[in-house]
RNA sequence: GGGUGUGUAGCUCAGCGGUAUGAGCACUACGUUGACAUCGUAGGGGUCACAGGUUCGAUCCCUGUCACACCCACCA
């Protein structure tokens, strides 16, 4: 027996833990299947469940199941990120909090440490994920750093490098002195600020009181000028060319060069080159052979280059000012709104600075990737993000993949006594490797570098499935079948796998990519812990359940739009929880058992074709949105369903069978009653696992798990199955319209009479005399042949009308105004198909269906409005 | 500077070349037999951002404008 109230904490984790149990996640290995595979994006060891895994993860989960019940061999293969940078910030900042810093430590106890701190911790996103109900293979899962992943990732180095596709350069990075480690372009947010602009002047060599003056938002990096430059069309300045300036300060002389870059409209029109410090700039000296001066120490104080060692560059800016002012070679200071480039997770500014790193030949590898998503062996959904894909991969730069970190791969390079290059997958083979080129053993020296976390993240599609050995899963499910992840990882994340799979595999990492949007706050706002506009999905999983969450991920899941976390919203599918519940319940209580042999073909009674045929209709619709990645469409039409078609009619329309007397009639409406609850049942599943199999453990056996009951087959549907009962809901609806709005107390038992029927509706009314009554509270309803009478009051309906005559006085003011309402919604009506139909050009263009409907409806509106009048003329004759 | 997306009911959003039977929440009135008050019935509420164009017909397609959001690049 089900209990009273659905309360989901009585068995959500309860299934969920019998079905890990019994490895109901795992694949069937049938090879006769058709394989369908997704790589769960993983989430980093850090962190703790949010909105946007709850949304992620509730989308790929559906897609399981979905397959899963579709009897396809299906995995969905789990496992986490070592996610370095961010990884090694939290437990820097646990051991700071005890006043330790992991240079304390020394790099091994530090390692070490945080591998603890994984393993004490990092398991907890995954008990997240379990309430939630993914249904992934936890027995495969992975993590980027466990041995076997490490090993795809030192061969993948190795590889690339021996290809030469992996280079070392001494380059200006993107440096984060915070973490003292260089960054990728993509981790470098640009902020928006109102800064300074500073004026500067620089005496020019030899000429007394003659200067070169200089805008600049960064004064104190003039340490590491090494020229000025300036536009040899820029009439006023050009003059200065080929002189020497003067650095002020530390009095160096610099050239004065020509270049391209110093746009006359900028600025003064001569820019201060500091190829060791900007990027522009760079390129510039490398134009001329300009010097590299740094200026800076790796923690972005000054360095020995600069006469203010030591101090933050806040600090330098501000005595370079001050001391220029002091030698009157200031003009002015500006407000200038700028964009300072900022750490993504340090939130440091960022410094270009000129160190030794390693790059992977991301302009070659992107080749292939850009090619397949051209020629459609990966698709993305929706299919406008391609745009943003190929933009970014035509323009894409080298990408830096060393870390100056310590958790991470460290990277598989040996260097010899002389500094050359060993690059092998384990240590033996560089010894080896070394031994031989140097004709002697010799001592060699790890690269302490450790690689991007991106790097192994993008190996993820085929290192979890076991390469690079030759194992049964890669035969079987890579490709995969369907990536789904946040469009705000499609250059980090995505461009990567399709990079490195095309390398390593030459295959796609997956035929199809699903982007969605971002959770954000009831106002729409981004989510963020500063702003405390957070929403725990625990939390909401404690008061809802999983289901609710996870149906309200679903239902709000519109292709390329974000999502607004709305608690209300999540209540309702809660409530639509309840509702199923209590369908059951009524069904329970009207022992409504499937019986074996049950066939639908034998059911006579037109409410149960009709429901058949709806639910029917519903799984065709499911199957068609599911295939299309139309979670939100998926997910209102078996809301729709369930609600307004199966509880709200249906089983209202039960209830005069279940308390009549026609037993056989009662036995079929058991049986559809059971039938179509357990198709409920299976498509919900997908979206609303714990509640559906609850209800379904109820009736069913141990052995029928409904995490692998067969989804529905497309269906044919008999459209006349539908349109019988659709009249009777209509005249339904008509009577109670009619009642509510003459304010016919609802227990007044009353008599309905339909005038002026066809044929047709005299059949229906005497097929469904029990049910109008029944629904419409009507003590009879028949058909009438006479005229009416100044006691009824009167709708019409279809090509009818409903009279229903009352025994106590008519309120003829209130049936005036109504009637009058009635009328003027006929008139606009009316007027609007007058004008259509009048105008030649649209019954001669227009398909004829369209003026055929619009002509069906006139005459239907005129007919009506002939009946109103009617009914009007009768009271005002009163 | 380049690009993308969004402007539809009080709120959050679906939808669509042929009367917006739009959805949920909120709101109003009324609640009747035994699934459900986490409910039921009925109802109010919209010149579909603005201006042009294409079309027999535009909320939908095209162009432009305005507003908001986001992405990329850069600003001495």
């Amino acid at each position: 027996m089900l209990e009273k109230t659905y309360d989901p904490k009585n068995f959500e984790e309860k299934i969920y833990a019998a079905w890990e149990e019994k490895g109901a996640f795992k694949p069937n290995m049938n090879k006769n299947k058709e394989a369908f595979a997704v790589v769960i994006p993983p989430p980093n060891v850090t962190g703790v469940l949010h909105m946007g895994h709850a949304l992620d993860n509730t989308l790929q989960d559906i897609l399981i199941r979905y397959n899963r019940m579709q009897g396809k061999n299906v995995l969905w293969q789990p496992g986490t990120d070592h996610a370095g940078i961010a990884t090694q910030m939290v437990v820097e900042r646990n051991l700071a909090a005890q006043g330790i810093t992991r240079h304390d430590l020394g790099r091994e106890k530090f390692v070490e440490t945080v591998w603890q701190w994984k393993e004490s911790c990092g398991d907890g996103i995954c008990k997240q994920l379990r309430r939630l109900g993914t249904s992934c293979d936890w027995s495969r899962t992975r993590f980027t750093m466990d041995e076997g992943l490490s090993r795809a990732v030192r061969k993948i180095f190795v590889r690339l490098y021996k290809d030469g596709l992996i280079y070392k350069a001494k380059k200006l990075v993107n440096w984060d002195p915070k973490f003292m480690t260089a960054v990728s372009d993509l981790e470098v947010i640009q902020k928006e600020a109102v800064g300074k602009m500073y004026y500067l002047k620089y005496p020019i060599k030899g000429e007394e009181g003659a200067f070169v003056h200089i805008a600049t938002t960064r004064p104190e990096t003039m340490f590491g000028d090494t020229a000025v430059a300036v536009s040899k069309d820029n009439e006023k300045l050009k003059h200065l060319i080929g002189k020497e300036c003067i650095i002020p300060i530390i009095n160096k002389a610099i050239p004065i060069i020509a270049d391209e870059h110093a746009d006359p409209t900028k600025g003064t029109g001569a820019v201060k080159i500091t190829p060791a410090h900007d990027f522009n700039d760079f390129e510039v000296g490398k134009r001329h052979n300009l010097p590299l001066v740094n200026i800076l120490n790796p923690d972005a104080t000054l360095n020995e280059n600069t006469p203010f060692t030591g101090m933050d560059t806040q600090t330098a800016r501000q005595k370079t000012i001050e001391t220029l002012d002091g030698l009157g070679l200031m003009d002015k200071i500006e407000d200038h709104p700028m964009v300072i480039p900022y750490g993504d997770r340090s939130n440091v500014i960022i410094e270009p600075l000129m160190t030794d790193q390693w790059f992977v030949d991301a302009p070659k590898l992107a080749v292939e990737a850009m090619r397949v998503v051209e020629n459609g062996e990966m698709q993305f959904v929706p299919k406008s993000y391609e745009k943003t894909y190929f933009e970014w991969m035509r323009n894409i730069q080298p990408w830096c993949i060393s870390r100056q970190l310590w958790w991470g791969h460290q990277m598989p390079i040996w260097y010899g006594p002389d500094e050359t290059i060993f690059c092998e997958e384990t240590e033996e083979e560089a010894q080896a490797s070394a031994d031989k080129h140097y004709g002697k053993h010799v001592e060699l020296r790890r690269e302490t570098d450790v690689l991007d976390t991106w790097f192994s993240s993008g190996l993820w599609a085929f290192s979890t499935l076991g390469w690079p050995d030759k194992t049964e899963y890669l035969d079987t499910f890579y490709p995969t079948s369907v990536l789904v992840t946040g469009f705000d990882i499609i250059f980090f994340w995505v461009a990567r796998m399709m990079m490195m799979s095309m390398y390593a595999m030459k295959k796609v990492p997956f035929k199809k990519c699903y982007l969605h949007g971002l959770i954000r706050d009831e106002q729409g706002r981004k989510m963020s812990k500063s702003k405390g506009n957070t929403v725990d999905p625990m939390e909401i999983i404690e008061k809802y359940g999983a289901d609710a969450l996870r149906f309200f991920m679903a239902a709000m899941e519109t292709q390329g739009r974000d999502i607004n976390v709305s608690e209300s919203r999540v209540q309702g599918y809660r409530n639509f929880a309840t509702k199923l519940w209590n369908s059951a319940r009524f069904g329970e209580m009207n022992e409504c058992v499937l019986p074996k042999d049950f066939d639908l073909n034998t059911i006579k009674h037109p409410v149960n074709k009709w429901i058949v045929a709806k639910v029917k209709q519903t799984s065709n619709e499911l199957t068609e949105n599911l295939n299309n990645f139309r979670f939100s469409d998926s997910a209102n039409a078996v809301y729709q369903f369930v609600w307004g078609s199966f509880c709200d009619w249906y089983i209202e329309m039960t209830k005069p069978i279940f308390y009549g007397t026609d037993e056989n009639l009662k036995s079929e409406t058991r049986a559809t009653f059971a039938w179509v609850l357990d198709r409920i049942l299976i498509i919900l599943h997908p979206f609303m696992p714990f509640v559906t199999a609850e209800l379904w453990n109820n009736s069913h056996s141990a052995e029928q798990d409904i995490i692998s009951a067969a989804w529905p087959e497309k269906e044919n549907i008999n459209t006349a199955d539908i349109t019988q009962i659709d009249w009777a809901i209509d005249m339904i609806s008509a009577i109670r319209s009619l009642r509510a709005e003459m304010n016919l107390p609802a227990g007044a038992k009353l008599t309905a009479l339909l005038q002026g029927g066809n044929a047709q509706s005299v059949e229906n009314m005497q097929q469904f005399n029990d049910i109008i009554c029944a629904l419409a509270r009507l003590e009879k309803a028949e058909v009438y042949n006479g005229e009416a009478t100044p006691d009824m009051v009167q709708t019409v309906f279809r090509e009818n009308t409903i009279l229903i005559p009352l025994k106590g006085v008519v309120d003829f003011a209130a049936e005036r105004e109504r009637l009058q309402k009635e009328l003027d919604g006929l008139n606009k009506n009316l007027e609007g198909y007058a004008r259509k139909l009048s105008n030649p050009s649209f019954v001669d263009r227009a398909p004829a269906a369209v003026v055929e409907e619009e002509r069906r409806r006139q005459a239907e509106a005129m007919e009506n409005k002939a009946k109103v009048e009617e009914a009007l003329a009768r009271i005002v004759g009163l």
